[in-house]
DNA sequence: AGCACGCCGACT
DNA sequence: GTCGGCGTGCTC
C-alpha cells in the first residue's frame, strides 16, 4: 500500500509537519507530490499538499485521501523544495509557504453545512428546526447560528437525525463559456428553414448566421450578432438543429486591446556589452547575478527584451519582475507589443480569476514569459533561462506578510537551481547589492549615458525656509510656480511628487494643543476633504469632522500639514486654467481608474499630473518637461535605517521622469532641509557619492550590508504583557547569542499602538550566528501556548524594510 | 485553526 | 442534578 504525506491547510505551529494518509487504489499511479488532496482531519475535511509518497508510515491507524483536486502537480520538485527554503528562512508555515507560491483561487474555501441523514426523520425535529430545514435537505451553518439553535441542533446530531458535513470548495473556477453549433448539415438546415413558420424569423436568422460562419460560434456573440434572445436559441436546440457545447476559456485581462508589435531597437555601444555578457551566461546554462546598473532612460528595458529574445531562441523562460505592475501599463504594453502571446502577466490588479487564468498558462506551457510583481518569482516554469528583477531596489519586493520573503532572494535560489542568470536592474541601486557588486559577487554592469542626447534634467533645489523668511507661505515656490505657469502657457505637461494622500496631515487645536488621534493606533489622524472625514491611514478608522476640540471645547482647530487634496485645491485657485489629474490611492481604488487617468495625461489631455509614491515609477511621456518635489523630506525623517537611501533613490526615479525625449527637462525640489546629502547628491544625479557616503553611516551604526538584521515584534492588548514578553525575547537572546551580535530593546515600536494592540520590538544586528535560526525557533515554540490562546503576537523578520 | 473533551460554577 | 462556561490537547 501506499501512501501520502500531506502539509494540512491549518496554519498552526502544531500542525506545521507532513501527516500521513493511505492512497487509495484508484489514484496509487496518479497521485504525485505537488498535488493537492482533500483529507479528513479530526472531525474536518480540509485541503493539503501532497509532500512525498512513500510506502511504509509509523502511523498505525491511517486515514485514506479523500479526493484529488489536481490532474498534475500544481507544485513540482523545485517548488517544494523551494518552500522548504522559505519555511528555513523566514520561519513561516510550509502551508504559507506553498499558498504564497499559487494563485489565490486554489485556496480552499470551508464550508460547515448540517444535513438532514434521512428524509423520514424530518417530522421528528424539533418546530424551529423543520421550519430552518423547510423546502431543504442541508444548511449552512452560518444559518443555525444566525437564528442561534446551535444548542438544538446538536441535540439533533447526537439524536442521528442531523449531521455535519464540511465541504472543500475551490475560490474560483475555470470559466466556461457555451458555443453554438450547427447539428446537422447545411442542406438539411436549409431545408428545415423553409419549411419553418414565418413568425420563427429570429430562429431563421439565428440559423443563416450559423451557416454563414460555418463553425461554432460563443453564445454571446450569436446573441449580439443576430440580436436574438437566448429563448429562441433554445428552442433551436430543443429541436436538435442545433448544440450547445461548453468550452473552458481564459479571462483575458487584455482582451480588448491591441499591442503595436515592435521590433528590437540598435543598441549603444555600453547596451551592447551588457547585454553580451548576459547572453553568455544564458547560452552557457551557468548561474550568475548581475547588476544592470543604468542611468534613467539609458534603456535597461531593450536590453532585458534582447536578453530574453536569446531565452526563447534557446527554448527557455524568464522571468520579469517589476515593481507592482498594474502601475506602470506602459511597461505592460512594451512587453507584450514585442513578445505578444508568449507573455503572461501577474500583478495585483487583476481579479483572483484573471491571476488564475495567466498561472494556468503558465502551467501548461503556453507562455514562455512572465511579467509580473513580487509573486510572480514563482511562475511554474521548469526550464528558466533567465531572471530579470527590474528596479532591483524598490521596497515592494519584499514581502511583508507571512511568508516575509524578498523576491530577490528567491530569484537567486531559483536561478542557481536552474543555472541560469539573474539580472538586477536599477539606477539607483540598493546600498547592499551594490556593494555586492563592488566585491564581485554580483557582476556590474553599467549603462551611465542617456539613450536621448540631452542628458541628465536640471534641477534645482529650492530651500523652503528661504521662501518663509520672505513671505511666501503657499506651498509653491516662487520658483516653481513660475515654471509651472511656463510649461502652461508652452502647452507642455508637469508632474508634481508629493508623498502624501488626504488633505492635511495632522488636526491640531491651537489653543490646547490636542492633536486628534485615532482611537485605536498610535497615530494622528488625518483630514480628507471629500465628505470631510477623518481617516486613519494604518487601520481605516473613520471618523466624522469635529468642529470643537474634544479636550478643551475650543473652536480654534487648525488642519496641518499637506497632502495631495489640498494641492489640488490650492492649484485650482492658482492656476484656474490648468488641468489637474490627481493620483493617490483614494483616486485610483477602483479597478482600471490607474490605467484611465494615466492615458488621459498621455493623450494631453491634462497639463499636471499630481501624485503620491504611485506616478515616481516608470512613467515615460515625452511632453513631461517639469518635475516638481513639493516636499522632499517628508520621508527623511521615519524611524528607519533606509530613510536616506529612500529619499536619494525617489528623488532620483522622480526627476527621471522629466526630459525623457527631445525636450529637456527641469526639475524643482523643495525642501526644508536642502543641505541633506541625500537631497544634494540626488540634485547631482551622483549616486557613487551618494554611495560612499551612506556606506560609512551604515558601517559606523552597525546596519546593512554590514550586518544582518531581524526584527522582533511583539504585541498585546495589555501593555504589560507586550513589554514582558519582549523583555524575556531580549533576555533570551542576550544568553543564546553570541558576543558579537547586538541586541536593541525592548523599546516601542514606532507605531506603539495599531488595532488597539501594544506592540514593542527587539532588534538583533549579526555577522554570523551559526544557530540564529534554532534560537528563533525555540523564542516561536515558547510561546506558542500564548499566541495559540489567541491574545499575544509574535512576528519576526529575518530582512526587515519596515521598521514599524 | 477548529473541535471534542473535561472540569467547575450557576441555575431549573 | 444539569446547563454551559472556558482551559487543554489532538488532528495521520
Amino acid at each position: 500500500m501506499k501512501i501520502a504525506s500531506v502539509i494540512v491547510d491549518v496554519p498552526s505551529r502544531q500542525t506545521d509537519r507532513p501527516f500521513d494518509y493511505m492512497i487509495p487504489e484508484q489514484w496509487e499511479d496518479i497521485l504525485k507530490p505537488g498535488m493537492r488532496v482533500t483529507v479528513p482531519f479530526g472531525p474536518r475535511r480540509l485541503q493539503g499538499f501532497v509532500v512525498e509518497i512513500k510506502s511504509h508510515s509509523e502511523v498505525e491507524r491511517l486515514k485514506p485521501i479523500e479526493a484529488v483536486l489536481d490532474v498534475t502537480p500544481v507544485l513540482n520538485e523545485e517548488l517544494l523544495e523551494l518552500g522548504k527554503y522559505l519555511t528555513e528562512t523566514t520561519l513561516c508555515f510550509a502551508i504559507s509557504a506553498y499558498q504564497a507560491m499559487l494563485p489565490a483561487a486554489m485556496k480552499a474555501k470551508y464550508e460547515k453545512e448540517i444535513h438532514l441523514i434521512r428524509e423520514e426523520y424530518r417530522p421528528l425535529l424539533p418546530e424551529e428546526i423543520q421550519a430552518l430545514f423547510a423546502g431543504r435537505s442541508a444548511v449552512a451553518w452560518k444559518d443555525v447560528e444566525q437564528a442561534k439553535l446551535w444548542r438544538t441542533v446538536q441535540k439533533a446530531i447526537q439524536q442521528g437525525y442531523l449531521e455535519v458535513v464540511y465541504q472543500v470548495k475551490e475560490k474560483a473556477g475555470k470559466k466556461i463559456i457555451k458555443y453554438i453549433q450547427l447539428a446537422m448539415p447545411p442542406e438539411e438546415i436549409r431545408q428545415a428553414m423553409e419549411a419553418m413558420p414565418a413568425r420563427a424569423a429570429k430562429q431563421k436568422q439565428v440559423l443563416t448566421f450559423l451557416l454563414s460562419k460555418n463553425e461554432a460560434v460563443p453564445l454571446q456573440e450569436l446573441i449580439e450578432q443576430t440580436s436574438a434572445s437566448y429563448a429562441s436559441v433554445k428552442s433551436l436546440v430543443e429541436k436538435g438543429f442545433v448544440v450547445e457545447k461548453e468550452t473552458e476559456v481564459y479571462r483575458d485581462p487584455y482582451e480588448h486591446r491591441t499591442f503595436a508589435k515592435t521590433k528590437p531597437l540598435p543598441l549603444t555601444a555600453e547596451q551592447e556589452k551588457a547585454l553580451s555578457a548576459i547572453v553568455k551566461r544564458v547560452r552557457a546554462n551557468e548561474h550568475s547575478v548581475f547588476l544592470l546598473y543604468g542611468v534613467t532612460g539609458s534603456g535597461k528595458t531593450e536590453v532585458y527584451m534582447q536578453a530574453m529574445e536569446e531565452v526563447l531562441r534557446q527554448g527557455k523562460e524568464a522571468i520579469v519582475l517589476v515593481p507592482e505592475i498594474s502601475l506602470t501599463p506602459q511597461m505592460v504594453e512594451r512587453f507584450k507589443g514585442r513578445f505578444g502571446s508568449r507573455v503572461a502577466v501577474l500583478h495585483s490588479g487583476l481579479s483572483v480569476g484573471e491571476k488564475y487564468d495567466e498561472w494556468r498558462k503558465i502551467h501548461r506551457k503556453e507562455v514562455q514569459l512572465v511579467v509580473g510583481a513580487r509573486s510572480a518569482i514563482f511562475a511554474p516554469f521548469e526550464n528558466l533561462g533567465m531572471i530579470i528583477i527590474d528596479e532591483e531596489h524598490e521596497a515592494s519586493y519584499k514581502q511583508e506578510e507571512n511568508p516575509r520573503y524578498h523576491a530577490r532572494d528567491v530569484a537567486i535560489y531559483r536561478a542557481r537551481f536552474h543555472g541560469c542568470p539573474v539580472v538586477l536592474g536599477s539606477a539607483t541601486p540598493s546600498l547592499e547589492t551594490f556593494a555586492r557588486a563592488k566585491k564581485g559577487v554580483y557582476e556590474l554592469l553599467t549603462l551611465p549615458k542617456r539613450i536621448s542626447d540631452n542628458g541628465m534634467p536640471d534641477v534645482h533645489i529650492v530651500d523652503m525656509r528661504e521662501e518663509l523668511r520672505s513671505g511666501n507661505r503657499s506651498m509653491f515656490s516662487r520658483m516653481l510656480f513660475e515654471k509651472l505657469k511656463e510649461r502652461l502657457a508652452r502647452g507642455e505637461q508637469s508632474v508634481l511628487f508629493l508623498n502624501r494622500r488626504g488633505y492635511s496631515t495632522f488636526v491640531m487645536c491651537r489653543d490646547c494643543g490636542y492633536v486628534i488621534r485615532c482611537p485605536h493606533c498610535d497615530i494622528s489622524l488625518t483630514y480628507h476633504r471629500a465628505g470631510q472625514r477623518l481617516k486613519c491611514h494604518y487601520c481605516g478608522h473613520e471618523e466624522p469632522t469635529m468642529h470643537r476640540c474634544p479636550s478643551c471645547g475650543s473652536e480654534h482647530i487648525r488642519f496641518f500639514g499637506t497632502g495631495t487634496q489640498k494641492v489640488e485645491e490650492e492649484l485650482a485657485k492658482l492656476l484656474p486654467e490648468a488641468r489637474v489629474i490627481r493620483m493617490d490611492v483614494d483616486t485610483t481604488s477602483r479597478k482600471g481608474a490607474h490605467e484611465q487617468m494615466l492615458s488621459k495625461f498621455g493623450e494631453g489631455k491634462a497639463d499636471i499630473l499630481l501624485g503620491t509614491q504611485m506616478i515616481a515609477k516608470g512613467l515615460d511621456f515625452p511632453n513631461v518637461t517639469l518635475v516638481g518635489v513639493l516636499a522632499a523630506d517628508t520621508m527623511l525623517h521615519l524611524p528607519d535605517f533606509r530613510a536616506s537611501e529612500k529619499t536619494f533613490q525617489l528623488l532620483t526615479q522622480v526627476s527621471g521622469r522629466a526630459g525623457r525625449h527631445e525636450l529637456p527637462g527641469e526639475v524643482v525640489i523643495q525642501s526644508y532641509t536642502p543641505e541633506h546629502y541625500s537631497i544634494a547628491l540626488a540634485a547631482k544625479h551622483d549616486y557613487a557619492a551618494f554611495y560612499q557616503r551612506e556606506m560609512v553611516l551604515r558601517k559606523m551604526y552597525g546596519y546593512p550590508p554590514f550586518y544582518y538584521l531581524t526584527l522582533i515584534t511583539v504585541s498585546h492588548q495589555e501593555i504589560t504583557k507586550a513589554v514582558a514578553v519582549t523583555e524575556k525575547i531580549a533576555a533570551y537572546l542576550r544568553a543564546q547569542l553570541s558576543k558579537e551580535a547586538i541586541i536593541l530593546g525592548p523599546v516601542a515600536s514606532p507605531i506603539a499602538r495599531l488595532h488597539d494592540r501594544y506592540r514593542y520590538q527587539c532588534m538583533i544586528k549579526y555577522k554570523r550566528e551559526a544557530n540564529m535560526t534554532s534560537v528563533l525557533k525555540t523564542i516561536i515554540d515558547r510561546y506558542q501556548h500564548d499566541v495559540s490562546q489567541g491574545d499575544l503576537s509574535i512576528t519576526i523578520d529575518t530582512n526587515p524594510y519596515m521598521m514599524m
